[in-house]
DNA sequence: CCGGTTTGGTAGTAATACTACAACAGAGGG
DNA sequence: CCCTCTGTTGTAGTATTACTACCAAACCGG
């Protein structure tokens, strides 16, 4: 929708190009606002902002919000509802899935490709992959070998934080670590990830907060955002991110590295099917 | 947003819930109608309408409008999009994260509230829950320990076929199994679960289809649904779903537990201070 | 300098969303 | 059984809002 406004910003007239990067800029705002608002806000008037519309290929203002509505990420508006003592089982389920779905959407939004690019490049040829993690995060890490380890890289998770210093310094170059920290600031992360890029790993810090030592110590960081609700025992959201970050990183693995992939896949498959009705 | 009418639905008045059914059925159509002929279609009235739109917390009919178009998924982006060989690391992030976004979404459509109140009710008053799982579901298991051990009650979470069988053996009346299970039919699992309702437990199954052994074994079962993108080395987004299933239990626990969960919490976060920066 | 064309705004109209109020139905008490 | 009271629903009216007809500049070639 928007890329459709700045393909046509050439054929508008000069009055309704002020409405056009109006939209552009504030596209939220424009929701809530009515024509002569909008009119009034871009220094045009009524007709104007019709003929904008008309431009684009549509009946009118109306038209225009909704098309607009329809076509913009859901997640921005949506206030952030927190649970409560009373709620019934279906305001929860509402509650904690949007706010996963959010943290989703906001994570997708602030993950930098370039980032993950490199990432990409650093595991694809890494000789050994570790994931370290603690307490919560350490989940994160296990559940990454265990995406990881079918695609014919050898790895590991390590989950206690005197394993993963000892095996951050018998790493070699090429090696690669990624580390897993929601609070970004663990001690002992940290010195991990200085011991593994001491013995010449690469560094990958899968963290929630861009400003922080986990990221500071680490060569490539991606970064994922989430608001917490109240109540939650501990962040919840931010697993969901984290967890999903893995998950690109090891589709695009298995992508880039196909017929290993699709080989071990197979195995794993057939290995199970005897424990299964 | 209509998972949001559905709730609402019991607090409507007559009158409104016809409009409320209308829009659910229809909700695409809601978006180019105006107030008078959503009226005339529900054989209600102007006011009724903006009544229902009231009761939703919202401002009137517009911003329902809004709204709607907002939460509705623009019919492009449903498209089940698979990832690439070749794709840039932009397109990698998009593809993951929408498909565990539309797990979420559909998990949350299919996820019965009575089997999740049913649950939370038998997990509230547990004397002791033990959390089932295995490969890839045991992370799961795991996070599910690492949510509940601070609400109070005593738990664990058991990733091995042995431990899992014996433990169910020794539990009693009162106390709770959760078993996690993407394929649904493992027959460690079944076993494990026929064992602990024979010693009297009341069992909870976390699976991907409704009609599945491990549902069948189970007293309460609750539904995840997803569609897996190729190339993803095993079951991603059930997981991320799973999860958030285990999420929507751990803060409806610990709502009905609130003073406990508060203290235990406070106590968890202030123990990790001295392992931070 | 002047018609014709393009562009932008004013004022008016039709529609739409919203409100005040009255009619009605059903529950509960005399 | 009637009567009141509460709550629900529709009617009629009002105020916005979107949209249109029309007019006034600005622009441009002849």
């Amino acid at each position: 929708m928007l890329a459709l406004i700045r393909e046509k910003l050439d054929n508008l007239r000069q009055s309704e190009r002020r409405v056009a990067s109006f939209v552009l800029e504030k596209p939220e705002d424009v929701l809530y606002l009515s024509v002569s608002e909008v009119a009034d806000r871009t220094g045009t008037s009524d007709p104007t902002v019709i003929r904008f519309c008309r431009a684009l290929g549509l009946s009118g203002f109306q038209e225009f919000k909704i098309e607009l509505a329809r076509h913009l990420v859901p997640p921005y508006k949506s206030i952030h509802e927190e649970a409560e003592a009373g709620d019934e089982p279906a305001a929860l389920i509402r509650k904690v899935f949007t706010a996963n779905s959010q943290a989703l959407a906001e994570t997708m939004q602030v993950l930098d490709p370039a980032e993950v690019g490199r990432a990409l490049a650093a595991l694809e040829r890494a000789g050994r992959i570790e994931f370290y993690g603690l307490g919560g995060s350490g989940m994160v890490a296990q559940d990454a070998y265990h995406k990881f380890f079918r695609l014919g890289i050898p790895c590991t998770a390590l989950i206690d934080p005197h394993m993963q210093v000892m095996s951050a310094a018998i790493l070699k170059p090429g090696d690669v670590v990624v580390a897993i920290s929601h609070s970004g600031s663990s001690k002992d992360i940290v010195e991990s990830l200085h011991v593994a890029r001491g013995a010449g790993a690469t560094t990958i810090g899968i963290v929630s907060h861009q400003a922080c030592p986990v990221a500071a110590a680490a060569d490539i960081k991606l970064c994922c955002h989430t608001r917490e609700i109240a109540f939650k025992p501990e962040p919840m959201s931010s697993r969901i991110a984290q967890l999903s970050v893995i998950d690109v990183l090891a589709v695009g693995v298995a992508l880039r590295r196909k017929e290993v992939a699709v080989e071990n896949l197979g195995k794993a498959r057939r290995a199970l099917v005897q424990k299964r009705y």
